[in-house]
RNA sequence: CGCGGAGUGGAGCAGUUGGUAGCUCGUUGGGCUCAUAACCCAAAGGUCGUAGGUUCGAGUCCUACCUCCGCUACCA
């Protein structure tokens, strides 16, 4: 049944070019894969890694839209922190490429044709929303509107948050486009679909007979898809960012996103190989492995081996897909927009040094079965508990016991006991045990085997008491000391895949140049008379300090989350009606303070429509108000008004204005603002309550 | 709503084809002092989401239900 496979290709999901790489990402898919590789490169197969930058689709055109910036700059900016924060994490791909390249687009293109050309694709012609002053085509998720079932305002295109109905956008009363809050058009347009049904009975001999051995998650999620039937999947859209679809007519078109990215797995890889990549995509005896996270499972077991069999030229299919499930960031789950994240460029430079503890983390704690949750606390945990503790310090002790009785000199094991094998025979087992797990994608379970290793050299150490013995019997020290030399050296090779930087570190302590997976097990790696190098420590201790700094921090992106929320719905008058909101206590009523003010100076905001830039007297300060009644109200009718804000409002920069407080507005039913003001003239900074 | 995954001692996780519930961390007690107050030993601690069922026997199989996550914007 084991293929003897002739070369490896590896690859990580695409991260989307829309923001940073978070810890979520790393213990999801890059660190795994990233072990993988290693250790398959150790054991002298031939390994490819290939990743990049999945930067095509609507959210990248959104945030460009958001930031004033090109598509391009947006994936430019992202590109460059994710592969730079990657490479120094030590994610050791062969490349680390990007789907806005010219080779990309070149085969993602002639990809989508062939299949064109060979009849493949089913061409469908239907309505769909455009928004005409953005020029854009709407996702169902783009627009909002009422819900035909429950009344609520703020509806998606695809789903009412509030009754949790599913809808589709032409069931919405009132549609909008979330991009300009104009009220859409129907607009024909015509789009090539994927027929995925008909390679259902070819799925499921692949899947459902062929690779029980997947993980539960995925064999169960495909296995849902193919028993529910599949559909025909569109595979292109109505967008100006993305490779453009390569058909005559077809202009404004790109190729789905999901399309595009997996070959982008293939483009990248020619990059890296021009010459010979066939051989790593058409040959039966390269084994290929997606790593990713579950939410992408049905696109790597489904469309993309489905595009790879129409396409009927030898590629070769996943021989697995393992799939991880989530991580959650401090008992929530982790999400780029609200900014609860941890961002690994930024752990690089708060925490120096450190990358294999983030390393070790992610995987012992990896969301391998089901979700898990990643706290700084339990990160300071298994630093100071398990890499300092256990690792560091066993390396620690054994190094300074030879420097502090042989000079640095590896002792000849010359007064053998039965407890020195008895140790040294359980290596080959954690090796053996370690080489089981990786291969079956259990990497939690492999680096528990590997700190066996070092917990095995502490018990050791403590058994043996070559402190003590050295008073009278120093050929007994060198056999304790080369034992306990020879694990350090088995441990360099050991965590070599998991942990890089602390096994180059550890070599260069024990003064050996080249690790190689053949050795561990061997009680010989070090030779008598072997200088090894002073003792330096592997791992620092991490402080209460550290980690409370960071769950400040999170703690502050909370609040400031929330103060956003309420700041900017306010503002851009998005708060849906609701007949009554959430009780309130009133300490938390007395906690707003709100005072009135006069307006001194009132100005448009620049390249917008409904914001003024208001100066006013609080009483307390002069200061800058951004407030998006422009609709309502021009600068010349608000100035010397008399107004009521809120004034502990966390400041929040508008188009790069910081703005200092809320206005308070009634709402009309039409829409209409007004704003609220006293009854008559009182002086300014005067508490409302 | 539907489908898939998950729900195991204080915390985080294993439990492969059903046969007396394991691991790491934490806690408590003891030992050691070479070591980053680190290491070693021992103990306490679980009616395995809920309710039924199959079986001589179920965390492990079946049924119903509850909760969380994904499939569904951001996103692994």
């Amino acid at each position: 049944m084991e293929k003897n496979y002739k070369r490896h290709l590896v690859t990580a999901a695409l991260p989307y070019a829309n923001g940073a790489v978070h810890i979520g990402h790393l213990a999801g898919v890059y660190i795994p894969a990233d072990i993988y590789v290693r250790y398959l490169r150790m054991r002298g197969k031939d390994v490819k890694f290939i990743c990049g930058s999945d930067e095509h689709g609507v959210p990248i055109t959104i945030k460009a839209r958001q930031q004033n910036l090109t598509p391009q700059e947006v994936v430019d900016k992202y590109h460059m922190i994710i592969k730079d924060s990657f490479e120094r994490l030590g994610i050791s791909f062969d490349i680390y490429s990007r789907t806005s390249s010219k080779i990309h687009h070149k085969t993602a293109s002639e990809f989508f044709r062939k299949l064109y050309l060979q009849g493949k694709f089913i061409e469908k012609e239907n309505e769909q929303y455009y928004d005409e002053e953005a020029k854009h085509f709407l996702a169902d998720r783009y627009i909002v509107g009422t819900c035909p079932r429950c009344g609520a305002e703020n509806a998606y295109g695809d789903q009412c948050e509030k009754c949790g109905s599913t809808l589709s956008p032409t069931e919405l009363i009132n549609p909008r486009s979330a991009l300009s809050g104009n009220t859409p058009v129907m607009k024909k347009t015509s789009h090539w679909y994927l027929p995925l049904d008909q390679y259902e009975g070819w799925l499921r001999k692949w899947i459902l007979e062929g690779h029980k051995e997947w993980k539960s998650n995925v064999y169960g999620q495909c296995k849902s898809w193919l028993d529910g039937g599949l559909q025909p999947r569109a595979v292109s859209r109505d967008l100006d960012w993305g490779v453009p679809v390569p058909v005559e007519g077809a202009e404004g078109k790109v190729l789905y996103v999901w399309f595009d990215a997996p070959i982008g797995y293939i483009s990248n890889t020619i990059e890296l190989l021009p010459n010979d990549w066939e051989k790593w995509w058409k040959s039966d005896d390269t084994k290929l492995v997606h790593f990713i996270g579950k939410d992408n499972i049905v696109f790597h077991c489904i469309v993309f081996p489905v595009m790879l069999k129409a396409y009927e030229d030898g590629y070769i299919l996943p021989d697995n897909v393992p799939a991880n499930e989530f991580m959650n960031l401090e008992g929530n789950k982790i999400s780029t927009s609200r900014n609860w994240a941890v961002w690994l460029h930024e752990y690089l430079e708060e925490f120096p040094g450190q990358e294999d503890v983030l390393r070790y983390v992610l995987c012992a704690n990896a969301p391998e079965t089901k979700d898990n949750d990643f706290t700084w606390k339990d990160f300071q945990t298994r630093n100071n508990s398990e890499l300092v503790a256990i690792f560091g310090n066993f390396v620690n002790r054994a190094v300074v016991l030879t420097h502090k009785y042989f000079a640095g000199e590896v002792p000849a094991n010359i007064k053998s006991e039965p407890i020195d094998n008895d140790v040294l025979s359980q290596i080959p087992a954690i090796k053996a045990a370690i080489e089981e797990d990786l291969e079956n994608y259990r990497f939690r379970e492999a680096l528990k085997e590997a700190m066996n290793l070092a917990r095995l050299g502490n018990k050791y150490l403590t058994e043996t008491e070559p402190w003590k013995i050295a008073k009278t019997d120093m050929e007994r020290v060198a056999s304790i000391m080369n034992v306990s030399l020879q694990i350090c050296a088995n441990l360099a090779i050991a965590f070599e895949p998991f942990l890089p930087h602390t096994t180059q570190k550890l070599a260069y302590m024990l003064n050996i140049k080249s690790r190689n997976w053949e050795d561990f097990g061997s009680d010989i790696i070090l030779q008598p008379g072997h200088m090894i190098n002073e003792a330096r420590l592997l791992f620092d201790k991490i402080e209460d300090q550290a980690v409370e700094a960071q769950v400040a921090k999170l703690e502050a992106t909370r609040t400031q989350n929330e103060m956003a929320n309420a700041g900017n719905q306010a503002i851009i008058e998005e708060i849906a009606i609701t007949p009554q909101k959430e009780e309130c206590t009133y300490e938390e009523f007395m906690k707003m303070d709100i005072r009135t003010a006069t307006v001194l100076e009132a100005e448009r905001v620049p390249k917008t429509d409904k914001l003024l830039k208001l100066t006013i007297d609080t009483g307390l300060d002069i200061r800058t108000i951004i407030s998006g009644i422009a609709e309502y109200y021009t600068p010349e009718a608000i100035i010397g008004k008399q107004i009521c804000i809120l004034a502990n409002l966390a400041p929040r920069k508008i188009k790069g204005i910081e703005s200092k407080g809320m206005i308070l507005m009634a709402k009309e039913e039409n829409g209409k603002m007004r704003i609220v003001t006293p009854e008559e003239s009182i002086a300014n900074g005067g508490i409302i309550s």
